[in-house]
RNA sequence: GGGCUCGUAGAUCAGGGGUAGAUCGCUACCUUCGCAAGGUAGAGGCCGCGGGUUCGAAUCCCGCCGAGUCCA
């Protein structure tokens, strides 16, 4: 825990206020209010709001934001422009969770200047966690913007901490009309993220509004402090991390039954109008069955039992039945859902992210499919893509006309690809109810995980196709998380950062990226890898490998086979058999870059760059990198989009990027500082991560500008000729494009000749002619095969005839024994089973490819028991095989194929055993 | 990043070591004034691709390609 006096502010002291503990809970608080007893948080204080609003008046959305950041402005902050929802420069969320989550790692760290100080910021963020309570308790949102002001004191330099802090907070609340009295600021610890600090809420009305955090420990295994079951150090840098719910502040202002009727009510009215339902406010009834609810819901927790429990007390409260209350509420809450799902995704899609099988693109398919879940319950027939337009058009997004067209084309596809999986999970579940359904089973639980799990067919839906078939289905309520314990969860290895306490390295690269030699001296030595004072070998990083070279102490030579960064140090790995512990702190060396290697990655990197922005011309500006990688004879650039790239869009791309090879074009490369660097160039210089440091390298090829730590040709010329190999989809919503260039593009171009030249030799035409004539082989070469097996059969009906005649007759039983020379089994087949047709037994063999034997009993040799399995076993052993098949017809064979006479023999003394002649 | 499922006729799917099947659709004929329906006959398959195991692979094993789905 916190020392005592971390809530000791002189703030509180000054105005008046007192520290208590709240009679309910034992939590600790502060108020002006000398007769309040409780600390304002539900479930000790409920929500009073609903009703009688706590501002002077009401306040949309719009107008919340802008009064909340002009008046941190006017008190000395910088507003900063908001960064996506997707965390593109985070590697462990996904999402943005909290308006502090654009400035961690690196900021919060310290590594990291902020982009002003102090500063504010309306962040939306989306949360998914609750999305199972979001239109049900009337105040949970999978998308809000938390306005924010932010502080990042250092030792050096303190900007402001707790007591300016809260003061502003307080100047804030009273300043929109808040009863001084009513206002609460209750003590509680936080931690999150790796961090740690003491936090005040701040509770008007029941409602909490705000929490204030003074972050200033960090996760330390050894620490002084115990948090939440994990032990912190104080850290060097203190941060002022504040949350202000804006759509929170907007309901407070209107009081009105819901969250949802407060921050978009004209949305809400469309979506009740294309339920074919009045909106709810207008009902005097339906406002006050919502209001009861939302009050309840504030003072419980939403899981699942307690829902249940919470419609009984707000049936009990209102006096109507529980049956009725449902009855009533349940599309509200569908209608709110919907409303608050098509804004999330309005900001998933209008910040790039694609629907996709994995990563965020998942979580946005999970909305969709649940939006459409509650559509299709509301009856609502329009499309998901209008509403989400809908939900566009009221955000603040410059370039939405020429993106939209995008946006539209992804949720049509989106939902018309869950039509398809629904129809086609209905259509299996029929199937397995029928199975199921005549053996007088039910489906069990198992088979329903199985059908969610990897057909991603819901239960409900699967109890419902199910039912049609007339099977019952097993679905417990706690269904999900049967689900989630099938799944076992595998422990990532996390990555041991070296600890390394030597000087950064200077990189000679940069500035002289041409040349091949450099003296330098030896530093240090890191698990054996060789530390140098400066470098021209570049260390592996963004998608291109590390260089290889030469190191040389006087006369000896080492080769460098792998080199790496960790820091700002650059570690040069020697090939292990050439010892290198003659290499010691101090020696000056020579070092010597494989430069033909070198300039094949950077003329590699540089193409990268040129068919991100070619791609991006020829398929839109939702083209995201998702991934690099270069090596000296090809490269591949991993792009979000939406669906297959045709073959044309891919040769389109490869046309534009070898002009701009051709227009030999400048490349700028520099470095810039980071916020001027965002400033100029916006997130999408971070195409491959957000690079650490104050200043980050900008390369600029063409349109193209990336923050990127590679190596490339000062000039597009330089590239030489970029060869688009093949696409790939690597998962929903990521092609991949490979493509080679320079001298490795004139390579593969050979190689490829080399394969058409090689086709066209075996059919003896020219290349030119070479798909009509593989097209004409085709065809020919399937009637051909009709043909042969047409053939076949005449010739096998044209033996039946002479070799019945030739049958031997055992007690009434005609069997037929014969070689036929040259016959395949095919043949054989047919032959056999022609004869046994005619009640004959046949045992045919041929010596094609090895000895062949098929036997083939007709109805007067089952009926005495014979099956021409066991007679083909017994036969194909004398020729050093095996075989079987069923009782009318087999077949089997061996490699002693001088040995077939005897084994046919052998078949028929089977028979004549077996049929007791 | 991890897990699961699926690629067989134009469509939907059986079969799961031993002669590739069903239903719908398609073609022709019969029935009808015509249509729907019915009847008869028929066409239509590199069983995704490449290896391996086997006397024999659509079937088992490995790799690849393509598709679907759940989770973090």
């Amino acid at each position: 825990m916190f020392p005592e006096d971390a809530y000791n502010l002189e703030f509180f002291k000054d105005e008046g206020f007192t520290r208590k503990t709240c009679e309910r809970c034992g939590g600790r608080f502060w108020t002006r209010d000398p007769s309040r007893t409780t600390c304002g948080d539900p479930p000790c204080d409920p929500y009073t709001f609903i009703g009688s609003p706590v501002f002077r008046r009401e306040i949309g959305l719009d107008e919340m934001r802008e009064h909340y950041l002009s008046f941190f402005e006017g008190r000395g902050h910088t507003r900063i422009k908001r960064y996506p929802v997707i965390a593109r420069w985070r590697d462990d969320i996904y999402l943005t969770i909290a308006s502090i989550a654009d400035f961690q790692p690196f900021i919060t760290s310290g590594l990291v200047p902020p982009p002003a100080n102090p500063l504010t910021v309306s962040q939306p963020c989306i949360r998914l966690d609750d999305l199972d309570s979001v239109g049900r308790s009337g105040r949970h949102l999978t998308t809000f913007e938390m306005m924010a002001h932010h502080v990042f004191n250092t030792p050096e330099e303190e900007i402001y901490w707790k007591d300016r802090t809260v003061a502003l907070c307080d100047e804030l609340l009273l300043g929109l009309g808040a009863d001084p009295l009513a206002v609460t600021y209750k003590e509680s610890p936080w931690a999150g993220g790796g961090n740690a600090g003491p936090s005040v809420e701040v509770m008007i009305g029941g409602l909490e509004l705000a929490t204030l955090v003074f972050m200033d420990m960090k996760v330390s295994p050894r620490g002084e402090y115990e948090i939440k079951g994990e032990r912190y150090d104080r850290m060097e840098n203190y941060i002022v991390d504040t949350g202000y719910g804006l759509e929170r502040f907007v309901w407070a202002s209107k009081g009105s039954p819901t969250i949802y009727d407060a921050i978009f009510p004209e949305v809400v009215a469309t979506i009740s109008d294309l339920a074919g339902l009045e909106s709810a406010v207008s009902d005097d009834e339906r406002a006050r069955i919502l209001a009861s609810n939302a009050r309840l819901a504030g003072m419980v927790d939403l899981e699942e039992a307690s829902l249940r429990d919470l419609r009984g007390r707000v049936a009990s409260d209102i006096g109507i039945s529980a049956e009725k209350l449902d009855e009533i509420i349940a599309p509200l809450e569908r209608i709110y859902a919907v409303a608050d799902h098509t804004r999330c995704l309005a900001y998933m899609l209008g910040d790039g992210i694609i629907p996709s099988n994995v990563k965020a693109g998942y979580l946005a398919r999970l909305v969709i499919r649940r939006t459409l879940r509650q559509m299709k319950d509301l009856s609502i027939e329009v499309p998901l893509s209008d509403l989400v337009s809908m939900q566009l058009s009221r955000l603040d997004y410059q370039d939405l006309d020429e993106r939209l067209g995008a946006i539209i084309e992804i949720l049509d596809q989106e939902e018309e690809r869950y039509a398809e999986t629904l129809e086609k999970g209905r259509r299996l579940v029929k199937r397995i109810a029928e199975g199921r359904g005549k053996k007088g089973e039910t489906i069990p639980l198992s088979e329903m995980i199985s059908l969610y799990d990897s057909h991603g067919i819901p239960p409900e839906i699967a109890r419902e196709a199910a039912l049609e078939a007339g099977v019952e289905v097993e679905l417990p309520d706690n269904f999900y998380s049967r689900v989630a314990s099938t799944h076992i969860k595998a422990e990532k290895a996390d990555k041991e950062e070296l600890e390394i306490d030597l000087p950064e390295t200077r990189r000679l690269f940069y500035e002289r990226p041409f040349e091949r030699k450099f003296q330098a001296r030896v530093v240090g030595l890191v698990d054996g890898m060789v530390v140098l004072d400066q470098t021209l070998f570049y260390p592996e990083g963004g998608g291109q490998p590390g260089d290889r070279g030469l190191i040389r102490k006087g006369s000896r030579a080492f080769r460098v086979v792998d080199v790496q960064a960790a820091g700002g140090v650059v570690l040069h790995r020697i090939a292990e058999d050439e010892t290198a512990a003659d290499i010691r702190p101090g020696d000056s060396i020579e070092g010597e870059v494989d430069m033909s290697r070198r300039l094949a990655l950077a003329r590699h990197h540089t193409a990268a760059h040129i068919i991100h922005d070619s791609a991006k011309k020829v398929l839109g500006s939702h083209i995201w990198q998702a991934g690099a990688q270069k090596s000296e004879d090809r490269a591949r650039l991993d792009i979000s989009h939406y669906k297959r790239i045709t073959r044309n869009e891919l040769q389109e791309i490869e046309v534009l990027a070898n002009r701009m090879v051709m227009e030999t074009v400048p490349i700028s490369t520099g470095w810039l500082d980071r916020s001027e660097a965002e400033k100029r160039f916006g997130f999408e210089l971070y195409q491959g991560g957000v690079p650490p440091g104050k200043s980050i390298r900008v390369v600029q090829v063409g349109s193209d500008v990336e923050a990127c730590a590679g190596t490339h040709c000062t000039n597009t010329g330089m590239v030489g000729p970029i060869k688009v190999l093949r696409t790939e989809r690597v998962q929903d919503g990521v092609e991949r494009i490979e493509f080679a260039a320079g001298e490795a593009a004139v390579l593969r171009g050979q190689e490829r000749d080399d394969l058409l030249f090689a086709a066209a030799e075996a059919l003896s035409v020219p290349a030119e002619q070479l798909p009509k004539t593989a097209a004409r082989f085709f065809e020919e070469w399937k009637d051909l095969k009709k043909e042969a097996a047409r053939l076949k059969e005449d010739l096998a009906r044209a033996q039946m005839e002479g070799l019945i005649g030739r049958a031997t007759d055992l007690g009434g039983l005609s069997v037929v024994v014969a070689i036929l020379q040259d016959a395949d089994v095919e043949e054989l087949i047919k032959a056999a089973s022609m004869i046994s047709g005619k009640d004959y037994v046949a045992i045919l063999g041929s010596e094609k490819g090895g000895a062949k034997i098929v036997v083939a009993v007709g109805n007067t040799g089952l009926a005495r028991g014979l099956s021409a399995g066991d007679i083909v076993k017994a036969a194909t052993k004398v020729v050093g095989g095996g075989g079987g098949g069923k009782p009318e017809i087999a077949q089997g064979g061996g490699p002693r194929a001088e040995r077939l006479r005897e084994a046919l023999e052998a078949g028929l003394a089977r028979v004549r055993a077996a049929s007791g002649a």
